[in-house]
DNA sequence: GTACAATATGCGCGCATTCGTATATCCGGT
DNA sequence: ACCGGATATACGAATGCGCGCATATTGTAC
């Protein structure tokens, strides 16, 4: 109980739901663009990602400097069908479509087919040293 | 997408969701019954109660002294399918079927059939005086 | 090595949320 | 009118949460 309460405050920010309508509708993003496209500071986005990551909703993927993210497959059937809702309510929203397209045109000018601006060299595949939970505030 | 949010954090408290729970599998039950069957303060469940009406999740009905709440036909698609989803999900918490059983021998053990104990001699619809807004905390 | 870019995080502030306690309000019975 | 029960709400304390700023960390290029 406590758990799905836990899930949906992690929902509950109009933040983090505009990060999940980005990924809803991308494959994958780096933070740059996600911060980017939704204007917002870089901390703000970089915090809102690991939160989404911790409560298992995302995952990222590091690739030379770049963190890339994406959708975690749901685990339940209640996120799953709670996503798919939220989803569908994104979709409905007036500024849905415009966020969409400013990330389309920054991808665009940027160039790079779908990965960040400067493609590296070499892709270096780095695990993810530790996946440290947060000191402060939200406990998992 | 503001206010898609501020729906998801009225659903986002475990106190808030035993209680639409409890709504979930009963007409109607005043504030006594669902204090004693969740073990809540009494001011905690009508609170709670109160943030669920100005979210507009539920409705009350006054009848003598005794509040009566029960659940509001959903006015969007989003509200349907989420409520649909969190009450499948409640529904298998362990702890759920527990609280049913605990509000039931409340209700058989007073007698009142779906009433509430003392039943009035007349019922007297007491229109709200005022549904105000808090003053405090939440804005809305 | 240094310098620079992308990302993560510590710190502190301010606001929001929750709670218990005490009080107010409303109603029915006497 | 007064009392007692049911409910709502003000108040103060504790905690949680989101933010910006500065800094740390990691990786690339030189």
């Amino acid at each position: 109980m406590k758990d799905l309460a836990q899930f949906l405050k992690v929902l509950a920010d109009e933040a983090r739901l505009e990060i999940l309508w980005l990924l809803f509708n991308h494959e994958e993003l780096c933070v740059c663009d996600i911060m980017e496209a939704l204007e917002m500071t870089q901390s703000k986005t970089s915090r809102h990602l690991a939160t989404l990551r911790h409560a298992g909703l995302v995952v990222d993927r590091k690739e030379a400097a770049w963190s890339y993210y994406s959708l975690r497959p749901c685990e339940s059937e209640v996120e799953r069908n709670l996503l798919k809702s939220l989803r569908a309510e994104l979709g409905r929203h007036p500024g849905a479509a415009r966020v969409l397209q400013r990330l389309q045109a920054q991808m665009a000018r940027k160039g790079g087919n779908g990965r960040c601006v400067v493609t590296p060299t070499r892709a270096i595949v780095r695990p993810r040293t530790h996946d440290r939970t947060p000191l402060r505030g939200t406990t998992r």
